[in-house]
DNA sequence: CCCTGATTCGC
DNA sequence: GCGAATCAGG
């Protein structure tokens, strides 16, 4: 059994090296070897005397996530349906009444089964702390994506899945006390 | 707000 | 040696 935890075996060593001249970020070499956070690889990659590589502060930004934002002043209605592009929401109100979330209470009626499509799915990279956690496809295969839905307001809730995996890493919000 | 690498320092 | 926390920048 492999154990990643094992933190850096020659292996990951060398993965990281090859990685890390490839241009890759921290973030995503810290994905790719999995277990291990970005602190970890660029730690390392100090640590082994080879930082500095092509500088390029330009197409390291991954945004695929779309703002999808639609704003219509007018009700929102579901309008065109096309299958391939459709943006459905659904799956609302399972529970009893005490979710805050008046906005998308009138949104459509839920479906039997929710279908994001794959271009607005996001991989483990692209998934942001504020992002629907929902797993979609099999975890085993490069296809697995996450719903990826952005949650509205900052609040931790899923048009789609009304409720999602939803966990703050850490609190980032760090009091500035002077000292 | 999103991201990037750099650095510090307790473990 | 390791990496979380923090810092500094785009």
């Amino acid at each position: 059994m492999t154990d990643p935890s094992q933190s850096w075996s020659d292996e990951r060593v060398e993965l990281l090296r090859k990685l890390w001249s490839d241009g890759l970020s921290a973030s995503q070499i810290a994905a790719e070897l999995g277990g291990i956070t970005r602190n970890a690889v660029i730690g390392k990659v100090h640590r082994l005397g080879l930082s500095g590589r092509a500088k390029s502060t330009a197409s390291a930004a991954p945004r695929p996530r779309k703002p999808t934002r639609q704003p219509g002043p007018a009700a929102a209605a579901p309008a065109a349906v096309m299958p391939g592009a459709m943006r459905t929401s659904a799956a609302l109100a399972p529970q009893p009444a005490a979710e805050p979330a008046p906005m998308l209470m009138r949104l459509p009626q839920p479906r039997e089964e929710v279908v994001i499509p794959m271009s607005e799915r996001v991989t483990i990279m692209e998934l942001r702390e504020s992002m629907c956690r929902w797993p979609m496809g099999d975890p085993t295969t490069p296809e697995f994506r996450f719903c990826g839905a952005r949650s509205e307001l900052g609040m931790p809730y899923c048009a789609h899945h009304s409720r999602i995996a939803y966990q703050p890493v850490a609190d980032r919000r760090r009091d500035r006390k002077r000292a």
